[in-house]
DNA sequence: AAATCGGGCAACCGCGCGCAG
DNA sequence: CCTGCGCGCGGTTGCCCGATT
């Protein structure tokens, strides 16, 4: 029943690859191509590798064309911005740069880019303001918000002036409106109202009980320890931990219902049309992202 | 000069989905 | 129809190396 098995997993090399097996994997591949990598490592010469390591090793590392050099600052900017579109999503958002892998792109965020957002006072994971994210704590918690003579939170920067978070609602909505627009008729599209803000007011309604209180996660920030899915409750995981089963708290957070809802909502979308040229249009359009310009970033407090 | 620490990155792990048998 | 593997993906781990003490 079933297929037979890739590979002997108690006969098969972990850890590094050394050059020996890089060529002989390049050699292969350059000529007979990708595709049924279950059979590469016996055809490749024996390599004593899994097929799905020799995948991997290909795709992140000997796969031509890759870009190998530091990321530019408008790789940056663009993988912050799809960040804030798509969440973790990396396999999309690599699609969008050149040269690049998933994995370089999910390390490079999680190494650089999330310390560099919360260092200017913006969360990596829900791309709002870490001021106005604590406020929106202090509301949702069913704990009453500290006494008059307790300590302040800390001081953290404001973007009263740069309109981060608005544009960032903008885009979403964007997002949200493009996929429902151009996706099919279903039966289920009417009631289908993609909103984050309603997510969240739901969210809040609904499993605001069990949030912890604002202290506690503020806390956690101030450690940058805070589990993804316990982080931030309510719109905490607006648009991270795509499928709740995947994050290691996935148990641990009630609100995980609202926000898988909504993105699970976009999945479906997603498969219905063609993500990578939506995302494309609206990154070339002035309206979403203005028009590419290397303005749009600063404006969204990204450059200053 | 040696020990310790921390950052960066390559690779592994585990899951969900689709499909072959 | 059921079972179980291939594939792709995101999360996590562990090693290496440079910086610091």
């Amino acid at each position: 029943m079933g297929r037979p098995p890739c590979c002997d997993k108690a006969n098969v090399k972990k850890g590094p690859w050394t050059a020996e097996e890089d060529a002989k994997l390049l050699a292969y591949t350059s000529t007979h191509g990708t595709g049924n990598w279950t059979s590469v490592p016996q055809r490749a010469g024996r390599l004593k590798r899994c097929g799905k390591s020799c995948r991997l090793r290909y795709t992140n590392y000997l796969r031509p064309n890759l870009k190998h050099e530091n990321f530019t600052q408008e790789e940056e900017e663009l993988i912050v911005t799809l960040h804030a579109m798509l969440g973790s999503r990396w396999s999309l958002i690599a699609n969008q740069l050149p040269g690049r892998t998933d994995n370089d792109v999910k390390n490079y965020w999680n190494t650089k880019l999330s310390k560099k957002l919360r260092q200017r006072g913006i969360d990596p994971i829900t791309h709002r303001p870490i001021a106005d994210l604590m406020q929106s704590i202090g509301t949702l918690a069913i704990r009453p918000p500290p006494a008059a003579g307790a300590a302040p939170p800390p001081c953290l920067p404001v973007f009263h002036g740069a309109p981060y978070f608005a544009a960032l609602q903008h885009q979403q909505q964007q997002v949200v409106t493009h996929v429902d627009a151009d996706a099919p008729a279903s039966p289920d599209s009417q009631h289908l109202q993609l909103n984050w803000s309603d997510f969240l007011a739901d969210d809040a309604a609904g499993h605001g009980a069990d949030a912890p209180a604002p202290q506690a996660a503020l806390a956690q920030y101030q450690e940058g320890s805070a589990p993804a899915a316990t982080t931030v409750v309510g719109g905490g995981r607006a648009f991270g931990d795509v499928d709740g089963a995947s994050g290691v708290g996935a148990g641990t957070y009630d609100g995980a219902g609202a926000a898988s809802a909504f993105i699970d909502a976009i999945l479906d979308c997603d498969k219905e049309m063609a993500v990578d040229q939506l995302i494309a249009e609206m990154l070339a359009d002035p309206a979403y992202y203005g028009g590419g310009g290397g303005s749009s970033s600063s404006e969204l407090g990204w450059g200053c």
